[in-house]
This record gives structure tokens, sequence and C-alpha cells, in this order.
DNA sequence: AAGATGACAATAC
DNA sequence: CGTATTGCCATCT
């Protein structure tokens, strides 16, 4: 398995989020252990398995806006608005943000 | 080994 | 609110 360390403590961090809320890439990098490597944290989700048990329609950019493409950014917003998450235009409410104020 | 890549972030204008 | 620029980190070619 060619996975190191690293995507483990993402993929535990990001089972951590509650449904109904959000995180960006950058807390999420943070929340495993990696501040700063935001960008390393989308590599990672992308090379996702599709039937992954994972959240990762969690993951959100920077304020809220979803990073994805087309097709998928809609999917992930239909999965956000099924648990509960509102969204404002192209983002996300900032209320839904984990360990937001 | 060096350079290019990317589901990012923050700042500047 | 939009585009442009710079910084950051890990992986791939």
């Amino acid at each position: 398995m060619p996975e190191s360390n690293f995507n483990t403590a993402l993929y535990t961090a990001l089972m951590l989020i509650p449904a109904g809320s959000v995180v960006t890439y950058g807390q999420l990098a943070h929340l495993a252990g990696r501040p700063g490597a935001a960008r390393w944290a989308g590599a990672v989700l992308r090379t996702l398995p599709e039937h992954s048990s994972l959240p990762w329609h969690r993951v959100v950019a920077a304020g809220g806006r979803i990073a994805l493409p087309n097709e998928a950014g809609a999917e992930q917003r239909r999965r956000l608005e099924a648990e509960g998450v509102v969204f404002r235009g192209n983002k996300v409410s900032l209320n839904h943000l984990f360990e937001s104020p």
C-alpha cells in the first residue's frame, strides 16, 4: 500500500467532522498535523476512492467556496444540503464551518 | 535531482 | 465581487 501515514491522519481528521458542518482544506490539513498544507489535503481527497466512507463532501475551500469542478461540485453541494448545510450562492453559509465563530 | 502540478490560502488592486 | 500574484506543501514525471 503506497499510502503514507500522513494520509491516515487526514482521513481520521475528516471522520471527526460532524454531519451538518464543513471544514476548509487548510483546517483539515491543520487537523491532520500539517498546517499550511491545504494543497496537499486537496490532493489526498482527489485520490480518494468514490466508494469511500469518508465525508469528502464536507471539505470546501476557504470561505466555504466549492473548489470542485462543475459536476463534482454540484454533487458535493447536493450532499451537503442533504445534511442540513445551507448554501449561499456558490458558497456555504459560513455558519456551518467547523470550529467556526 | 529539478521542475511541473494541484479538489488551496491570503493579499493586492 | 472579480482577477492577478505569491506562498505553501507533498507528490509525480
